[in-house]
DNA sequence: GTACATCCTGTAGCCACTAGAGGTTCAAGC
DNA sequence: GCTTGAACCTCTAGTGGCTACAGGATGTAC
């Protein structure tokens, strides 16, 4: 049985995540000492593990949510899993897009400033003029 | 004058956030109609549309604090300017080589799933056992 | 004078945690 | 059995940057 400091270890999750995990029902309620603390078996341990991973990879709790509930049950079809991470895929495609475009402005805009006082500054120029910008970030969202 | 409908519109901002901002004190208090409805001038106009235009940049409310106050003393080295901008570019580099490692892992996951039912599912297996990755995202925080 | 779009304040909610206060329990060493 | 101190407990509030809603007041056009 570990404690929930040791589950912490093991995983790499901050021992109140752990406890905020388990308050939004993602985390089933663990047995308990005597003395009303928590502890962990290794299914805990895989299922904290899988949150863990998958919030790496940049999914939602509530994708998380889902995730767990299509893995529960072993005779769905896998299809489900599929539409998912393609989903979070073009989530990160879309933020990946939309982050060079920025960059590119932020470049583009730092390349013309050559130093001097604020009130010559390119920066704060390209900033107060949107139509100094190339790219059509407004949009963006 | 500009009613706050109005800004909204030129500024493509929306109501309640030109109200937010003024609450945090990035927008100045306007002027009011004996009613007590705000009235806005052209100032205010040019400097909500800077506010919304690094916004759309990525700089965070904070960044834009600090480039108002360096707008405001045009005689202010230029210098200081620069160095919020590139610290906003490395962030946005930073989150793009992030967030292409997380493409990466996402589309391998996705390649390797060929259908089938949930308990043979090549993404379920790949969330479960971090050691199926290749790319070592777990220090991306 | 009336209709109604727009405005007002204030509070609460979103996501995914994080921090802190103030108190309790556990395990190791003596 | 007792002491120490790390780790645990609950609860509340805060983060960023808004957004939504309730319930009421104002402004303007006809």
């Amino acid at each position: 049985m570990l404690t929930i400091g040791m589950l912490s270890r093991k995983t790499g999750t901050k021992v109140p995540t752990i406890r905020y995990y388990e308050q939004i029902g993602l985390m089933q309620e663990p047995d308990r000492t005597a003395g009303g603390q928590r502890r962990y078996d290794e299914a805990a341990l895989d299922r904290l593990s899988f949150v863990r991973h998958a919030r790496q990879l940049g999914f939602s709790l509530d994708a998380i949510r889902e995730l767990l509930d299509l893995a529960d049950t072993p005779d769905h079809d896998c299809n489900d899993i599929d539409i998912i991470a393609h989903r979070q895929l073009r989530q990160v495609e879309q933020r990946i897009t939309r982050l060079e475009a920025l960059r590119n402005e932020l470049q583009r805009m730092l390349h013309q400033c050559s130093g001097g006082k604020t009130s010559d500054c390119r920066v704060l120029k390209v900033l107060r003029d949107h139509s100094e910008c190339l790219a059509d970030h407004a949009k963006d969202g």
